[in-house]
DNA sequence: CAGCTAGTTTACGTTAACGTAAAGGTAAGT
DNA sequence: ACTTACCTTTACGTTAACGTAAACTAGCTG
């Protein structure tokens, strides 16, 4: 198995050290340690791809957690299961909803773009 | 033309007034003005409609703003309009980025949600 | 005309997500 | 032993996007 330290991560993920050590403030990440120096397991990195996948989409990193945490359903009861589910569907939801923003805005951006080289071409008649 | 006033709007879009006139102290939106009052015209409670897509999407205020700026392309020289065709492409690399984000989180969440439902099982059975 | 409702400006407060600096520990290379 | 390159903790600073409160105005309405 291999593992990383923090500035390879860094570098991987282009974020700063500050970064990852603030997600662990967080309890986003938890990496082990060997003495003092924190070492990053193949599951960490996993992590990190996700907090980072979530904050391009908007989520603050309280959604994220909680929804790196549904990942991981080992230790829970039925009510926790449960919830889980619902917050899934949730999220379902929400990113639904950010599929139909998205196409909107790109259709937004291809009439956009045909008005700028119609205008381009207009400018070059005139 | 019909015309709002910011608390119509403000209900129409559940944000608060607060956020409305923040909008505008950045330059998003520029509401006639009837004395002193504010009064929004269709094209206004579109240019919100966009922030609040563009916000939804996690974009800043500012992206929103260049986005929405391409809209209207009128008083552009030719600089611009080129500027404004690269800032389009940008833009959809970006959500093209954000799209094969949610398919892999919805993937994610399919798989999740399967888990969730085996481990309520094992619990009914054991 | 008193009181309510909806609007206004000004300005300080708050939260999230880090940035940045200070002060120091450790291990490798020369 | 000294520099260089990482790593660490602690803690104050910063930016975006509003929240919240204060103090005021203008238009109804009983």
């Amino acid at each position: 198995m291999p593992e990383y330290s923090i500035s390879e991560l860094a570098k991987e993920f282009e974020v700063t050290t500050r970064t990852i050590r603030h997600y662990e403030d967080l309890g986003l990440l938890s990496p082990a340690r060997r003495g003092q120096t924190r070492v990053y397991s193949p599951a960490d990195r996993t992590r990190l791809r996700l907090i980072l996948r979530g904050k391009r989409l908007g989520l603050s990193l309280d959604d994220s957690r909680e929804i790196i945490d549904m990942y991981e359903p080992g230790k829970s009861n039925v009510d926790q299961l449960k919830k889980l589910i619902d917050a899934i569907q949730a999220q379902r939801i929400k990113l639904n909803q950010q599929l139909d923003d998205i196409s909107k805005l790109l259709k937004d951006l291809n009439q956009a773009e045909v008005d700028c080289v119609t205008a381009l071409k207009s400018t070059g008649q005139t």
